[in-house]
DNA sequence: GTCATATATGGTACCGGTACCAGAGAGTAT
DNA sequence: ATACTCTCTGGTACCGGTACCATATATGAC
């Protein structure tokens, strides 16, 4: 492959002014920059940015390493990083973990080896070693979307607590006293913190613990599945279920479907996170949309802040509203 | 950041020492091996890969530029790529580019400029220059998905022209006549690949081309919206609808609910494409499905086997099967 | 005892760019 | 005429690794 070299050799330069050239710095004369264009494209030149990156330091790339690439949410999250990091002359490479702790540990070896700017991330667990690995070396760090057990990094997330709160309050104004939650992982806070949302509806509604109806499972059609057929089965049976999340949601509907159970008829049914517009031939679900699109941006953004020079600063908490949706998939009794 | 430098000066030895403790080649004893290791983790050592790719003239790094990550479509296929690379001990990174020809040539750009050791591309248009650009380089390129108007390089895709024939003929034995084909750009092969196919069905079935009924459009659920209204417009009206890919025919599913059409009892209705279990809260689309995952794999062994020696062969086309999966949105009429 | 081979380690240059400094010529203020 | 600034170009070293070659000792074959 042509190097920089040769291309001062041709046009009868310095390697350092070709140089400059490229990068539109220092003084430059007309006729030099001609020459030396000419030779570029005759060789069809492609500059080296490993060498680049080398020398300069940093290597104009940042990390996001999430947990799922084929759920809605995380493309639009994505999608939102990818924005505002290409606004900032910044690329970014996409690494998905599938919850798995062990991949979330290769990635970022891989990810710091090939020095990154900086790490955008969601954690497949409360897991502080590999955030402290990453912060060890002074690569801005930012944590997405999971509340961690302690604030070490800057973080972007949106409100679950009140999310669920609201959700949940909004099936006991309809009437509802047995409302079932199928939630994530017990050691991931998103799924947590739906919990204590919902806990905190039912305590000011004056029900108490017995009410209680928490299933515990991962973020998938399939846990979404299982668990609503578990909920089905306690006694009382629910009036209303409470879908921790899309996925769980998207499950839960196919089993009720399955098992002949009509929505909100003989069931209501709300959903944590927005479905996209592509899953939905009829969109009723009653849902608390988090912004995913704008997390993704404030993210980046603050990610970006900190690589411009405020790393000193004490790690710093974003938290975004929800919104919610109400359609149809809830009926008064 | 820690050096290899220094941690050969920590352990009193030379870097080239290090740094075969840390590729673990050459001749090492116990001994010295102890001191390196207790060096790296004391320092917290991590090598640069810039400068080993640097050094090696190779970054183990593949490319896969695509043209919708939210179609899951795309995202099956980028799973079976990443599973044959990394297996091969290749790193993935990916890139979006929305169906964007400029998009294209600014990822592009920069990969090459990354040095990635191979490409995967699924050509936004049928465009030989950018890929000749890679191929000026010697960097390996299959492109994935759709046929070019000159096979100049390597390629892997589904059979589109067999896939839309069988699907058509699928109809026409179950008595349908009018049947309106929703397809993707005109410039796209795989587009016009299933066009072909439609029309050869119908020629077989002796029909002539004033009952052929196309409508050319784009890849995306409004685009399949739209041309359906166009295709109940039609006189006469189609009794069976062909939708080109899998967001097409959401898009038509949308459509035709809005418009308070039953499927398959007004009309009967076939995709390309499988939906993913998480789009379906009934399955029943009676469609072509495409070996995702396998043309993902596929696709990468041969870029891979490229990487491995023999680039001077000529270009190669893989064509895959698909495979006709028949559910309930067909009727006889 | 000599030679060949396996084991273990280091010196130097190089991968392909750029930072830094030096220097030359042109223009202009005094 | 001198000093100073602006414009333009190049030499050398360096970013952080490794390839290649050289050297030294231990081991074994004959």
């Amino acid at each position: 492959m042509t190097t920089i070299r040769q291309v001062a050799k041709l046009a009868g330069v310095a390697p350092i002014t070709v140089s400059r050239v490229i990068n539109n710095t220092g003084y430059i004369s007309a006729e030099t920059r001609q020459k030396v264009e000419a030779a570029v494209s005759q060789l069809g030149y492609v500059p080296n940015s490993l060498s680049q990156s080398l020398r300069w330091k940093q290597t104009g790339m940042l990390a996001l390493v999430l947990t799922d690439v084929t759920n809605p949410f995380w493309t639009t999250v994505a999608r939102g990083v990818e924005d505002a990091a290409s606004e900032a002359g910044y690329h970014v490479i996409l690494c998905n973990t599938d919850e798995s702790p062990q991949k979330q540990e290769e990635y970022l070896t891989a990810l710091l080896q090939k020095r990154v700017d900086g790490v955008l991330l969601v954690p497949a667990r409360d897991d502080l070693e590999d955030i402290q690995r990453v912060q060890m070396l002074k690569v801005p760090l930012v944590v997405l979307d999971r509340r961690l057990s302690q604030p070490l990094a800057d973080a972007v997330r949106c409100d679950s607590e009140s999310g669920a709160y609201q959700l949940t309050r909004l099936l006991l104004e309809r009437g509802h006293r047995q409302i079932a939650l199928l939630t994530g992982p017990e050691h991931v806070a998103t799924a947590t913190d739906r919990v204590t949302g919902y806990r905190r509806a039912l305590r000011e509604a004056g029900l108490d613990s017995d009410a209680e109806s928490v299933f515990y499972g991962a973020f998938t059609i399939q846990s979404g599945q299982d668990m609503v057929r578990q909920a089905l089965a306690a006694q009382p049976r629910p009036t209303a279920i409470f879908a921790g999340n899309n996925f769980i949601a998207i499950g839960m509907m196919q089993a009720l479907r399955a098992a002949g159970i009509r929505v909100p008829e003989e069931i209501s049914v709300v959903g944590f996170d927005d479905l996209p517009a592509s899953l939905l031939l009829d969109p009723f679900l009653t849902v608390a949309a988090q912004p995913a699109y704008e997390m993704g941006r404030e993210a980046t953004n603050l990610l970006i802040k900190r690589l411009a020079g405020d790393g000193a600063q004490a790690p710093q908490e974003v938290v975004l509203p929800v919104e919610i949706v109400e359609r149809k998939s809830v009926i008064k009794r």
